[in-house]
DNA sequence: GTTGCTGCAAAGTGTTTGCACCCTG
DNA sequence: CAGGGTGCAAACACTTTGCAGCAAC
């Protein structure tokens, strides 16, 4: 398991006066596990496999603690669920989303982050996290 | 009112024998005259000013029309809900969203879009469409 | 006069919340 | 053993849909 997102999910409970439950642990572990961009459906649907009492509920929220804790970001892809991926290895990256099979690609272009911050700036406007989504027809099914 | 406007709107009603009605023109009207970004309940609300028995249903299934028609752009600034704007006489551009008070900047950086199509080229990847949301604090609220 | 459209209410979807009980620290 | 966490079900917010009556063509 991420032995150092455990640590970094331990250090956000104690500091907050949370507490560790197999619960967390478990999510942690299969959210670490799986593949980026995971709905929570399909997280929990795997969380069951090794934790058959857990509520959905508590994925959620769960989830909520992971991204509060910066382990994990929150995606919206604009299907009409929330989606996560791992970021506390990961480097920030945007996405190309297929809309025939729904694969979606990573990628960084440093010069897109360069001219966002440019004219970011022209505006007088203080980024804080920004989303770059292209929508389209990967490889296999253009 | 937008006199192209409802000349595309009726040329694709047209094509697809579906049916011209005082709440389609309605609605048509006042999302031109209304700001871009519009949520659904905004929009249905300023309708209601002017036919005051529509139901909210009908703005649903007219800004659904609209989007299908090409005079509407679909947008989800991952509040929960759907916004729209006008897209027949405007260019494409980003936006900037103030997370403080909501604002929304547009903007538009042509290399950019250039750096877009380059690394979509370089993947394999045929872009239909594409959005970037910078997320921070305007101008007034930082 | 067909056939699509409307308003209404009911149903859906994804997510959050209230609560009694449970477990961690 | 106090206070947070859990599972469950109910509540929520937004959107879609079924249907009977209505209106456009």
């Amino acid at each position: 398991m991420g032995n150092e997102e455990i640590d970094v999910l331990e250090e956000y409970i104690s500091v907050n006066n949370l507490k560790i439950t197999k619960q967390r642990r478990t999510v942690l572990k299969i959210f670490l596990e799986t593949k980026d961009h995971v709905s929570v459906e399909e997280l929990y649907n795997e969380v069951l496999k090794t934790e058959p009492k857990i509520g959905l509920a508590t994925v959620y929220r769960t989830l909520a603690l992971l991204t509060k804790s910066g382990l994990a970001l929150e995606m919206d892809f604009g299907d009409g669920q929330k989606r996560y991926e791992s970021s506390y290895r990961s480097v920030h990256h945007d996405h190309m989303v297929c809309t025939e099979c729904g694969k979606i690609l990573e990628f960084n272009h440093p010069l897109i982050e360069k001219y966002q911050e440019e004219i970011a700036e022209q505006k007088n406007f203080k980024i804080t996290s920004h989303k770059l989504d292209l929508f389209g027809l990967c490889q296999d099914c253009k």
